[in-house]
DNA sequence: CGATTGCTTGATACCTCTCAACCCAGGTGG
DNA sequence: CCACCTGGGTTGAGAGGTATCAAGCAATCG
């Protein structure tokens, strides 16, 4: 379900975009392909927690991240979740390759968010090499995303995990020393096939280490980033 | 050897073929956009165990398979290893998003495996629509089996994990009550991300609840798939 | 034949889960 | 102001599932 829905404004190449939105769409996030979309008009926000679509939802639109972070999801009838992956600002998600999405998309905070409709993008595509280009990359880096969390997830242990998972964070914001944990112990855990406890457990170790430090539960601090990338390798 | 084909002959020229690449003959098992390509002429023939191509080098090709099993895997500094995927025939692998490759990829048993140069391959996929959509189609496929595998990885026990293998296996040969199993426990046991042991403990298990039968050790009969169904949901 | 390889089975160890208690910050209401 | 509640996080003790180590079996191959 996507929210804003009355305010909707279907936009191409040959209407340009209203003066309102102009101001609101950040001309550094944009690419040159995205002039080429049909898109839902504006930006969308959504709240903590919010679902963004649900599984099995017809897949009509999907989404560039603005800002905040998104996660992507899926529910056992037994109440496991295992999350596939996060979505931070410039990430596509919810682009697929059938008509159903095969996941759900949650926000994991507070974000903005821009709309593409699907329809008409092949034919489009066809016809905008840069697009097809842009699309196809996008498809790879799932691919390649997907690929090594499967790897992490089949051949390491709670700490090699949880150690991993501080990297992709570290990548996030290079150069910064301290950064912000956005999601909960539970979407860290669920992302690396664990719980809860033993996510904690391993920070608590990784701290005693003096590999990190936890200045509060939703920040972390690098001390001994070559020790994390051991735990990677 | 070598076939007239014009682009073929051309983009030999241009470029020498790897030694065991320098196979055999075309034509079997082509498919109109294939066409398009240019081939490296031939299928080439690999013997069980042998490798395809290793992980970092340089991704010039990549193949469809004809006949046989091929795995994807990398391999960690400690033994451990990963199998990413398992292909079988019609299935394409190695097309990389990158200049080299990420996994190393091996014959699972003796398999036939048709190669295609990737250079040139964009601009050509500009002016070829059909070439296009198929590669595109693709990189979304082995997205959703990436997807698929992590998620298997993820949130799953033993059973369960050995559950989902056995559908694998049985989609691939649909209807066919007994299958061969072409690769050995060690391979099931990474791709499962389990050891050995587990997986025939599973296997016994699922043998003594009659889920399944062994007539040996690389067949499998199945005789209750909706047990297997239910272990997989 | 012995040697090797792939597989199975058993006993035990270890890692992670489960269950439980507790802490803490934030919010609510009296 | 306090009392209380709630949700997220931490920590501990014990249980359980899978890994590890070891032995044995069958088939294959020299």
């Amino acid at each position: 379900m996507v929210e804003n829905d009355a305010s909707l404004v279907r936009l191409t190449l040959e209407t340009p975009m209203p003066k309102h939105l102009q101001a609101v769409v950040p001309k550094a996030g944009r690419t040159d392909w995205q002039g080429a979309l049909p898109t839902l008009g504006s930006m969308s926000h959504f709240a903590q927690d919010r679902e963004i679509y649900g599984e099995g939802d017809a897949a009509e639109i999907f989404f560039k991240v603005v800002a905040g972070v998104v996660r992507t999801c899926k529910f056992h009838s037994d109440g496991r979740r295992h999350i596939d992956a996060f979505y931070i600002a410039q990430d596509v998600f919810g682009f697929e390759a059938g008509s159903h999405y095969r996941l759900s998309a949650e926000a994991v905070c507070d974000c903005t968010l821009i709309a593409f409709r699907r329809s008409g993008l092949e034919s489009l595509a066809a016809h905008n090499d840069a697009l097809s280009r842009q699309l196809f990359s996008y498809a790879m880096r799932s691919m390649v995303r997907a690929q090594d969390h499967s790897l992490l997830l089949g051949r390491k242990n709670a700490v090699e995990k949880v150690a991993a998972f501080l990297l992709e964070l570290a990548q996030q914001s290079p150069g910064a020393q301290t950064v912000a944990v956005t999601m909960t112990r539970r979407d860290i855990a669920d992302y690396l096939g664990l719980t809860i406890e033993t996510v904690s457990r391993m920070l608590a170790q990784l701290e005693r280490d003096a590999v990190i430090e936890l200045p509060s539960a939703r920040q972390i601090r690098f001390k001994n980033p070559t020790a994390l990338r051991e735990l990677n390798s």
